[in-house]
DNA sequence: CATAGTATCTCTAGCGACTAGAGGTTCAAG
DNA sequence: CTTGAACCTCTAGTCGCTAGAGATACTATG
């Protein structure tokens, strides 16, 4: 049995994290002391594990919601899981996409001035103040 | 004189967003008519423009802060600009990276299952599970 | 067994950058 | 002058936490 400090470091979510997730029904609520304390098992040490790394990468409370339910309904097909991974997998893409755009306008608008001028002559102002300067859409 | 929704059409930026800006003193509040709605000037209309585009490249409202002050202080070096931009290309870079890093992971796990099983035997949520499977740090 | 010090409890509010909605007023066209 | 769209302010909600206040519980030492 942990202390919810314990489960903390042991997962390397913080504490108040931990009692968010119980508040919206990530964690189910575990028991508790005499004093009211919460005393978590080897199962919401599993649970709590599989939220944080699906957290680290990318997914959204809902969707672990969705894939924690599927866990817990073993009769189901798992086709919801590969689903949701891949709508993952597609946000990031879509994410990386815009970021790399962003990457090359920011480097042309960066490198432009030195920073050795007068705000009125300065190319990055100038480049924020015109997209017609900018190569891409955004 | 523009009203705040013809304003809106020609910068493309939503008419509550433009209120928000106001409050939060990225724009100045402008002339009113006698029935307290606002009117905006060719001055305007280039600042919120400023703005949106500064947005588009993912400045944060903070530093749209300090570029306008700086656009308003012509004596200042233009200094300040450039560190905003480069440090924002950091910003950009470093999240490019850590998305690729779980591109790749999540290419793993969408391709791990075709979804035709059962969630006990699921490699998307063994994956998830299990930061061992995992090739990189994240 | 008493005490001290740490950990835990609940509750509320704040972050960034908006977005949505309620309930009321003003503008512009016909 | 009437209609209806656009505008006004204000509050609350979004996401995923994070911080703080004030109170209580646990644990280790004397
Ligand atoms: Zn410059
Ligand atoms: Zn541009
Ligand atoms: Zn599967
Ligand atoms: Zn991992």
């Amino acid at each position: 049995m942990f202390s919810i400090g314990e489960l903390s470091r042991r997962t390397k979510v913080k504490v108040p994290t931990i009692r968010y997730y119980e508040t919206v029904g990530l964690l189910t609520a575990p028991e508790r002391t005499e004093g009211n304390q919460r005393r978590y098992d080897q199962a919401g040490l599993e649970r709590l594990s599989f939220i944080k790394h699906a957290r680290d990468l990318g997914f959204s409370i809902e969707a672990i919601s969705s894939l924690i339910e599927l866990q817990d309904h073993p009769d189901r097909s798992c086709q919801a899981a590969t689903d949701i991974a891949t709508a993952q997998l597609s946000d990031v893409r879509a994410k990386i996409k815009k970021l790399r755009a962003l990457e090359k306008e920011l480097l042309r608008i960066a490198n432009g001035c030195d920073g050795d001028g007068v705000p009125e002559d300065c190319y990055v102002l100038a480049s924020l103040a015109n997209h017609d300067l900018c190569q891409q859409e955004h």
